[in-house]
DNA sequence: TTAACCACTTAGCATATAAACT
DNA sequence: AGTTTATATGCTAAGTGGTTAA
């Protein structure tokens, strides 16, 4: 028992269900000898050696001592896991936690002299501060953000910011700034890039890694885990979503003294470049970040944080699934109480029950207020009353509302719901003598809403009924679309149609590729090549028929080939249609989005085990990497 | 009581890389 | 082998929801 050493003595969870610990190599060294052990136990708990990780999966453990380590998984056999022991009422996000601090952006590079820039037809020579925010307007001229007034405006104004007073004073109108040089320039230098050859690529690569190994990892706790975000943004100009008040403004160049590093005390602490100093370091264990600074358009504070494959997110987003689930169990009380509500005396309980039902129903988002200097986007509870319009019979259907309205990202959300009567009413009443412009919901808000359903759920809160809903629609969908005795490759289809399905729900969308409308027409090309195929294919085994049938031993044997060619030649193009279709389907679809953020992997998991998909179909490495809790931990009993 | 602040998740687009095709 | 197309990854904006300060 006590020959196995956890961490150096301590115990240690790189997976809350799993327990990491060293073996050195005085006691075996082979997974052989393992075997031969009795049944191990660690730290009270009695242990089994799941799999040999050598070398470790995603982390290793130093160690002072000279022998060599051999890291392990292995699972507990006790039903408390002593993570859970350990985090009761705890705020504390790590003990112990050293990293090198943020990579910057490399510095600006004047550019080479016959790159002119022209104002009112004359040539200019700009200062660097004032030619690169240029460059940064050069770099997007063939975008559609240039030909906004908006962005324009901003530009030109925070550029001529940072111009000399002699600059100013010539540089007065935008439209007579000549920017194709530099915008010809760049062109040029990723072309360059392009084509560079495999070794200078590889060259790149490998500087790359290099920093990625000095500045892409930290410890935390005794684990070596990966930073998600350890490159500070570069200068530019904000690129905002939709309308947004501020596209264009100039996002300045971050510096070391603006820069909060957080760490353990007794780290080591990372050195700012030469000849600068850390705004600030703190010790703060109760945040998950390592570094963050404070950007200037919008005031907001960005983070370096952890990558999606470290404990500390996995155990979040572990919890979060939790919570779903949690929510699957009360979810035909709560709504039973909603219906209840709509027909509740106060007007404010009211308004609660049918946002709470459009939540629910439609997965609508929660609808936090905004400022108004921000695209102006709604959700649920910001909804306006010109958002949504009433019809009492549509298309066939009754009491139909037809919401309209940017959301997220100002993505257009729009779809026509039937609902139920008393909902219709409600709906009505909310909507008298008011404004197009006036809150559909009046009385009430994000904060009121989660008020109310944390009374309903501990840890309930609107956006819990999105990945609920996201997760229990996967799960049917699955169960409706897959049949065992298919291929792998039409269960892959299943899966992604109900991926897509979620997709829709939450209304993920995209921008139609830019090369969707040509490799569209590649594909029927192809199609009506395999049907010129089949047909010319048909002909010879009409032929090859016509012969065996009085003919000799070969000639069957020619008439069967040619039957079967024919065969795979149909298969084949049933694949390409079905591809066709599915492609066509999916152009404004994201599909990425729900799978990463909401689809609860344990379900994907056990579906790919009941049904002998390999993982790897489903989810790439970030994304195995990302999930590997639940691929480790997933069986059959974490359907829904 | 509200607004500001803070920390963290969710989001689509751009670019890099890999895979498929010719 | 080079080119095209598909996929993976990087980037950073834009949400959610809790806490703090006025």
């Amino acid at each position: 028992m006590n020959r196995l050493l956890p961490n150096n003595g301590k115990f240690c969870c790189p997976r809350w269900n799993k327990i990491c610990v060293i073996l050195t190599n005085t006691m075996c060294n082979t997974q052989h000898s393992l075997m031969l052990k009795r049944s191990p136990v660690c730290d009270g708990f009695k242990i089994q050696i799941v799999r040999l990780c050598y070398p470790p999966i995603s982390y290793h453990v130093e160690s002072r001592s000279r022998t060599i380590h051999q890291t392990l998984l292995v699972t507990v056999h006790s039903k408390k896991f002593r993570w859970e022991e350990e985090k009761k009422n705890d705020r504390t996000k790590w003990n112990f936690l050293e990293h090198k601090g943020p990579v910057f952006a490399p510095d600006y590079e004047p550019l080479p002299q016959d790159v002119k820039f022209y104002y009112n037809g004359k040539e200019m020579k700009l200062k660097p501060e004032t030619e690169e925010v240029a460059t940064f307007y050069a770099r997007m001229l063939d975008h559609d953000y240039t030909t906004k007034k908006i962005f324009n405006t901003n530009f030109f104004t925070d550029w001529r910011d940072v111009m000399t007073e002699s600059e100013r004073s010539k540089i007065m109108e935008l439209s007579k700034c000549n920017f194709k040089e530099m915008h010809a320039y760049f062109l040029q230098k990723s072309e360059e890039r392009k084509a560079m050859s495999k070794e200078e690529k590889k060259k790149i690569k490998e500087q790359n890694e290099e920093i990625q190994k000095e500045y892409g990892f930290c410890t935390i706790d005794g684990h070596k885990e990966k930073i998600g975000n350890f490159k500070i943004e570069p200068p530019g100009l904000f690129r905002g979503r939709g309308e947004h008040p501020k596209m264009g403004k100039l996002k300045k160049r971050v510096i070391p003294e603006d820069v909060l590093i957080n760490c353990s005390k007794d780290s080591v602490i990372p050195k700012p470049p030469p000849g600068h100093k850390w705004r600030e370091v703190r010790h703060d264990p109760n945040v998950t970040w390592l570094a963050s600074w404070t950007e200037n358009v919008q005031g907001q504070v960005k983070y370096v944080m952890l990558n999606p494959s470290s404990k500390l997110k996995g155990e979040k987003d572990w919890q979060k699934y939790e919570i779903a689930r949690k929510l699957a169990k009360s979810i035909d009380k709560i709504r039973a109480e909603y219906r209840e509500d709509w027909k509740s005396k106060e007007m404010r309980i009211r308004q609660r029950a049918v946002a709470l039902y459009f939540i629910d129903k439609l997965a609508l988002r929660a609808g936090n207020e905004k400022d108004e200097d921000q695209a102006d986007t709604v959700g649920c509870c910001s909804l306006r009353v010109e958002h949504i319009s009433l019809h009492e019979h549509k298309d066939g259907k009754d009491f139909v509302v037809v919401f309209d309205f940017l959301g997220k990202d100002s993505i257009r959300y729009y779809n026509e719901v039937p609902v139920e009567k008393r909902v219709f009413k409600n709906v009505q009443l909310f909507m008298e003598n008011k404004s197009p412009g006036d809150d559909l919901f009046d009385r009430l808000n994000t904060t009121v809403m989660n008020k109310h359903l944390n009374e309903l759920m501990e840890g309930l809160t609107a956006k819990v009924f999105r990945t609920y809903n996201a997760s229990w629609t996967l799960q049917q969908q699955l169960e409706k679309l897959t049949n065992a005795d298919d291929t792998v490759a039409e269960k892959i289809l299943a899966y992604n149609r109900a991926n897509r399905a979620v997709a829709i729900l939450c209304n993920h969308q995209r921008a139609v590729p830019k090369t969707h409308a040509k490799s569209m027409e590649n594909l029927k090309a192809k199609i009506v090549a395999k049907k010129e195929a089949i047909s010319e294919a048909e002909m010879q085994v009409k032929d090859a028929k016509r012969d065996a049938k009085h003919g000799s031993v070969k000639e069957k044997v020619v008439y069967e080939k040619k039957k079967k060619m024919l065969d795979r030649l149909r298969e084949q193009l049933a694949r390409l249609e079905v591809q066709a279709t599915d492609r066509e389907e999916n152009k404004e679809i994201a599909l990425g989005t729900s799978k990463l953020n909401y689809l609860d992997p344990r379900i994907s998991v056990a579906w790919c085990k009941k049904y002998d998909v390999p993982i790897e179909k489903i989810y790439n490495k970030t994304q195995r990497d990302k999930f590997r809790w639940a691929i480790d931990m997933a069986g059959p009993e974490y359907i829904f």
